[in-house]
DNA sequence: GATCTTTGACCAAGC
DNA sequence: TGCTTGGTCAAAGAT
């Protein structure tokens, strides 16, 4: 069988909305119609449990060939994957699988009523032979409607000359372990956050989770930085700093703050007395609107991964995923609350908590911390996880190891900020695991409480995080598929990066980081639109770039700058190199 | 790029 | 009217 006309639209960071025109939507489907018999079904495991499950199959058929948008960026927005509601023809939705173009890609879609309305991105830094098209496995994010269930998931395969799309056929089991989610964060309370619905039993069996929630709780006990205090004060408003004046009768000034509500005239004065201790806190006004809902709290967002390293040469790659600037404030309580997942090729998650056994780099006055630990599922397996950036360049001569290749990535970041210095964490939130070999295929990331830059803004609540159970064949499938990738990367390295290409181009270390966040585009007057989140493992494999003179075969997936945006986007054209892990079911 | 902080200028009230 | 004073504005700076 041959799947490589297939295709995914893998977008990075940013915003992009492309909606599917009426014209295309016939195309395409059309290609695939009247092919009923060859749609892979993805059964649904116990979809009863899932409030959100209706229909038992995700299917997934051919589509259509990038060959033409390949040179043309205008068809780009054509090249959909669907996802098309089963049993329900007309609503048939669609989305598109986006990614970023760094090492490192997340995708993101939403379908909405039938059409894909947008995808948002997120990309982080990879430490990556960009030119020399070593491009490694990201994980594509889909973002789709509340309805996960009864999808059929369609990657297009090219309608050639023949106009007979090559059918794709693959079962996939499909979903669904429930994570429990974690306590919530920042120090507020929560009772037991277990969602509804979740069968502890399931997890037990399926998923390891290693009592996060006992962990929770006594992490929870810890206290913060300090300076926390002041601007949240823990009235569960937020508050902006309007001004500040020295009154008589002190040396220390007393500051104002204002509501950050629109339109709310709530103030509050924070006075202080001759020690400067804050003795008063006047409240002036009463809030027209109620208490917002802590930022972040249950609040899950993917903010990393690792890529996979081709470690059968001694190249390491790392991933170093950030948190966001303003949580670092709340970082150490961030940084109790934040649960790691690991996944595996076969989908199998673990999940673990963080702290204990922190490590600290050797480099004086750098406060990065390793933290290595047996993995629990695996005695051989080692899991190595990184907080805190490091303050200084990365030590040459281990430059090719697989922890300075962490330290490089880290090094990227920005300058540790000293009076955190005796954190165990850092200003950001961000996390890194590594990977110990591809051939003993270990893939971990993170998924963090929140990727938000902003408390106060783009609250989105995890309801549920579901874990995709792949069928061995898709295993096997994506598996064969990365032996190819990593055979042709192979033959780049041992030509010694000394091929034409690189001749002309020079080789490109990127180590560019943006931030991931939920700065997802949000759809105009859509209210109450639920978002889910399928976490994919892809293999980018040699990426090419549109507009390059070689022919399209010479890549696994082509890169393209967004319409919109400066987003890159991966096309990937095999759909073997896409393998779904997680739905995380946002609300 | 959005949001928040800092800071001198500004202003109204009170003496 | 002039000066002090606490509160606010808003531009610039920071994150
Ligand atoms: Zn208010």
């Amino acid at each position: 069988m041959d799947n490589s006309d297939s295709e995914f639209r893998l977008c990075t960071s940013g915003i992009e909305a492309h909606p599917i025109s009426g014209t295309d939507r016939v195309r395409y489907e059309s290609s695939g119609a009247g092919d009923g018999s060859s749609l892979a079904r993805y059964k649904l495991i116990s979809p009863a449990r899932l409030p959100i499950s209706t229909s038992p199959c995700i299917a997934i058929r051919p589509g259509l060939s990038p060959t033409s948008f390949l040179k043309s960026p205008v068809l780009l927005s054509n090249m959909k994957c669907s996802i098309t509601a089963n049993g329900d023809e007309n609503t048939g939705e669609k989305m598109t699988m986006m990614a970023a173009a760094e090492v490192a890609w997340w995708v993101s879609t939403t379908v909405s009523g039938g059409e894909m309305r947008w995808g948002s991105m997120l990309i982080f830094g990879q430490l990556t032979l960009v030119s020399s098209q070593l491009q490694m496995a990201p994980i594509a994010i889909l973002l789709m409607k509340e309805k996960l269930n009864g999808f059929e998931f369609k990657p297009r395969t090219r309608s050639d000359a023949s106009g007979l799309p090559t059918a794709t056929n693959y079962q996939l089991d499909v979903i669904s372990k429930e994570l429990k989610l974690p306590a919530s964060v920042h120090g507020f309370a929560s009772s037991a956050t277990t969602p509804a619905g979740v069968n502890s039993d399931e997890l037990k069996k399926g998923v390891p989770l290693n009592t996060g929630v006992q962990a929770s709780k006594s992490d929870h006990n810890e206290t913060g930085p300090p300076f926390v205090a002041e601007r949240s004060s823990n009235d569960g408003y937020n508050w902006r700093k309007y001004g500040q004046k020295l009154v008589k009768g002190s040396e220390f000034p007393r500051s104002y703050y204002k509501c950050t509500n629109s339109n709310c005239e709530a103030k509050k004065i924070f006075k202080r007395s001759h020690d400067g201790k804050i003795t008063e806190i006047v409240y002036k006004g009463t809030h027209d609107h109620p208490k917002p809902r802590p930022a972040h709290r249950d609040h899950l967002t993917i903010l990393g991964y690792f890529a996979l390293i081709l470690t059968g040469w001694k190249l390491q790659y790392s991933y170093a995923c950030v948190g966001d600037k303003q949580l670092g404030l709340f970082w150490g309580v961030k940084v109790k609350r934040r649960i790691a997942y690991k996944m595996l090729p076969d989908s199998r998650i673990w999940r673990r908590g963080w702290s204990r056994s922190y490590y600290k780099c050797a480099n004086a006055g750098c406060a990065v911390r390793k933290h290595v630990e047996r993995a629990s599922h695996d005695p051989k397996a080692v899991i190595t996880t990184y907080e805190g950036k490091h303050s200084h360049d990365v030590p040459a001569a281990k430059s090719r190891s697989h922890d300075m290749a962490a330290c490089a990535n880290l090094n990227c970041m920005s300058k540790v900020r000293s009076e955190e210095s005796n954190c165990i964490s850092l200003d950001l939130g961000f996390g890194i695991c590594s990977v110990p070999s591809v051939f003993t295929p270990i893939k971990e990331y993170m998924i963090f409480q929140s990727a938000s830059t902003y408390p106060s803004k783009h609250r989105r609540k995890t309801m549920k995080v579901l874990q995709v159970n792949n069928s061995i064949e898709m295993v096997e499938r994506f598996e064969k598929y990365r032996e190819t990738v990593k055979k042709r990367a192979r033959e780049i390295i041992q030509s010694g990066f000394n091929t034409a290409y690189l001749k002309n181009n020079g080789i490109r270390l990127s180590t560019s980081s943006e931030e991931l966040s939920e700065n997802f585009i949000n759809i105009a007057e859509v209210k109450n639109l639920k978002r889910a989140v399928i976490v994919c493992w892809t293999i980018a494999g040699t990426v090419g770039n549109v507009g390059d003179e070689r022919s399209r075969e010479d890549y696994d997936s082509v890169k393209i700058k967004g319409l919109f945006s400066k987003s890159e986007y991966l096309i990937v054209q095999n759909p073997s190199t896409v393998l779904p892990s997680f739905v995380v079911v946002l609300d």
